[in-house]
DNA sequence: TAGATTGTTAATCGATTAACAATC
DNA sequence: TAGATTGTTAATCGATTAACAATC
């Protein structure tokens, strides 16, 4: 570990960038410009040279970036360049949308488990995917080693499953719910919510007759 | 228009308070130190009470801050003292997620109409609501002075469903699917994606072994 | 060449934090 | 009073931006 770890901020927009880049690529688009990510993204142009500056990333000048060449560049200071094995926990209207959503694969993310505790669903189809006993969650994990969980049950379990999650050995949870959850030092948890986004944007509507577009 | 505009970062943690906020309130907390809103939320408690003295929101020394009172000066910095009401676009798994999430009504926000193309959907029931055929949008928004909308429809149809939504006068858009939504200026669009999310965690993941956690 | 866009500097601006007197 | 926590200062750190020479 000698290498520099980079403030959030830094890869919250390379996050973004790749994410763009990514959708370029698949349109077959081979170059672009600092200008057109800013527009895209919402971040300034010279921040944006700025930052594939830092991470050693070079484009032609007059021409642009390579695009394919950036992204193979984003995904290895990522650590995404092997696929990234993922359990879903809840089989409800949330976690079946989440199986269906298709960028998650082009980024290197697949649902490799689907789980829940009701027996109604369990050994349902979703997808591709039988619906598991959650109590199989832990041989599972284990077994695929599976590191990063999404959690989309209600938020009376939260707590317990990311318990199970944890004891697990799942490192990473993406937080449908709309609690907050505790996990032991070492777990990263990501909380996704509606709410404060509502919130925020609300303030600059009432503040603001004039656009304001966030890329987060 | 006098009062000044306040930077996308510290509405963006007034969110994150205000969310917190009203859950302790919920349970029947009554006062809150800053300490324990940073050890919920992820920020530096220094900077929490330099953020609430800059609202002019004042605690009590020794004891910390009235939560319902911060709760009444947040609602009304941010505009959210009355009712939101909302239109969503999809009646798939995912907006049939969103209609059931409950911490939405808890912020004044009120999913007043839910609207499809699909005639299977259309005129079934979601929640307490009845699906409706999206050529009624500009009808049913006009009507309810409905300015905010959640995107939750395919992403082939997200641009087509976006100028629909702008031609009837909605300022705010949640955008839940996976494309990037072309709108005028005086449209806010605030695009969740899990995908960013993900991406930006793994960072973490692959650079340290130590405990991160982010609020947003 | 002419036009476009990078790569980088230098200056500014805002975010973050530790620390502690004030005071409940 | 003793303990706790605010409110605010002062210092630091990182993010942001404009500008433009370099160069494709």
């Amino acid at each position: 570990m000698k290498e520099k770890i980079y403030p959030s901020g830094v890869i919250h927009r390379l996050s973004a960038y790749l994410r763009y880049l990514v959708q370029l690529d698949e349109v077959g688009r081979t170059t672009v410009s600092s200008r057109e990510i800013s527009d895209a993204v919402g971040v300034n142009s010279a921040e944006i040279r700025r930052d594939l500056s830092l991470f050693k990333v070079v484009g032609k000048r007059g021409v642009g970036y390579n695009i394919k060449s950036v992204i193979t560049q984003f995904n290895e200071i990522i650590g995404a360049q092997q696929e990234t094995r993922i359990a879903l926990i809840g089989a409800g209207h949330l976690g079946t949308a989440i199986v269906n959503y298709d960028p998650l694969p082009k980024h290197g993310f697949v649902i490799s488990a689907i789980f829940d505790n009701d027996p109604k669903r369990i050994g349902q189809k979703v997808g591709d995917l039988v619906v598991k006993d959650i109590r199989e969650l832990k041989n599972v994990v284990k077994r695929h080693r599976i590191t990063t969980a999404i959690l989309a049950v209600s938020p009376e379990a939260a707590q317990e499953v990311t318990d199970l999650l944890v004891d697990a050995g799942v490192k990473v949870i993406l937080n449908y719910t709309p609690v907050r959850i505790e996990v032991p030092l070492g777990v990263i948890v990501q909380t996704t919510d509606p709410v404060e986004k509502l919130l925020h944007t609300l303030y600059y509507l009432n503040r603001t007759g004039q656009g304001y577009s966030a890329a987060g």
